[in-house]
DNA sequence: TTGACAGGTGAACGATTGTTCACTATACTT
DNA sequence: AAGTATAGTGAACAATCGTTCACCTGTCAA
């Protein structure tokens, strides 16, 4: 009945997949939990799984929770956040799992130039494209112009598409004939050190 | 000797890894090679492990060579990247192997306020903080000012310590007394849809 | 023609898998 | 004091695990 107890064991599950990059089998339960029967790990398992904290597969083997590195998601900056060391998780995600949705169809993109440096894309930054979405006004699309791959606000003005920097430096594209639209930039990503 | 079949087969490895979250079996690979004998799949994959494509464990289970969801990546944007047709991978990562190093010391936070945005944190944005890390000159870190958990630039001038916003509307801070760093930012991630 | 070799089949191996059963010890209620 | 859950032990189960063996192709070189 004590759910802190349950998270905690659902914790060294974490802590073994992030090490191992695979869920435990019973038997290595064993050391993982502390237990000297693979029923105890058993019945563990199961309350874990009623509460909904771990996912069993067809076979019977645990399936992870999280499709990557799972990682602390704490509150709000400003709203002054817990001190480091009570540490109250908010929740428990992953970087993949939160941006992508459909792996097949997504990719990342190194961007070179400042056209879009006003909408807080700066150069170097990696851009998460993802293919066969239907752009809709406002979004941020990586398309061809002028035979080159640029990034630009899809906008539409009385049903016309507008293709736009955010950069004051570049101006407005009206595309005359065909669009080809390579991805919507579904999140942007950069990284300091 | 053909590694771009090789290639192929760690692909379907990869595909099968993002939609079972976990290794295939050797019986499962049968059907994901399309092979009738476990030999079969036991010597390709031991042409896998030797061109380093994939890894074993201790048990003689596959290791998946990505940490999370396998992202393709691509070239620059601006210099004229291919058409998605034809799609030259460069390489295939994960975002969480590539912006986690240590998952434990890691944590996300959502961004409040507009004090860092004049270097492209907006509001709502996610910030990805390692703890334990000792700030240098020019690294965004999480600081306690006033009570209060913010963005700031970390810089030393004159062996003297200095925080300041990436906002003009905020002046610098030269802390008085103790300084508390909560951790260093070395990550930013803004989801658009 | 012969030999070597890579690539696949099919069957078998001990080991480990998830699961179940019978049993013990402790804690708590009535 | 008696009864009833709860939590863990230890042994057993069929099934599946990764691995190995013998065997059957083709292909290419000598």
């Amino acid at each position: 009945m004590d759910k802190k107890i349950l998270h905690q064991y659902a914790r060294k599950l974490d802590d073994f997949y992030t090490s191992a990059r695979r869920m435990p089998s019973y038997s290595e339960m064993l050391k993982v939990f502390g237990f000297r029967s693979k029923n105890a790990v058993f019945k563990k398992i199961s309350q874990l799984v009623d509460e909904g904290l771990v996912a069993k597969d067809r076979t019977g083997r645990l399936v992870p929770m999280h499709g990557g590195q799972p990682v602390k998601l704490l509150g709000l900056v400003r709203a002054g956040f817990p001190s480091p060391a009570e540490e109250e998780t908010v929740d428990l995600i992953s970087i993949d799992e939160y941006l992508i949705s459909n792996p097949q169809a997504t990719f990342l993109l190194k961007v070179d130039g400042d056209s879009m440096i006003d909408a807080g894309i700066h150069p170097g930054d990696l851009v998460l494209i993802q293919k066969g979405l239907s752009p809709k006004h406002g979004d941020i699309v990586v398309a061809c112009v002028d035979n080159q791959w640029t990034l630009k606000y899809f906008e539409k003005h009385k049903g016309k598409v507008i293709l736009r920097a955010a950069n004051k430096k570049y101006p407005a594209i009206e595309p005359q004939q065909e669009l080809t639209i390579g991805g919507v930039v579904i999140a942007n990503i950069r990284k300091y050190r």
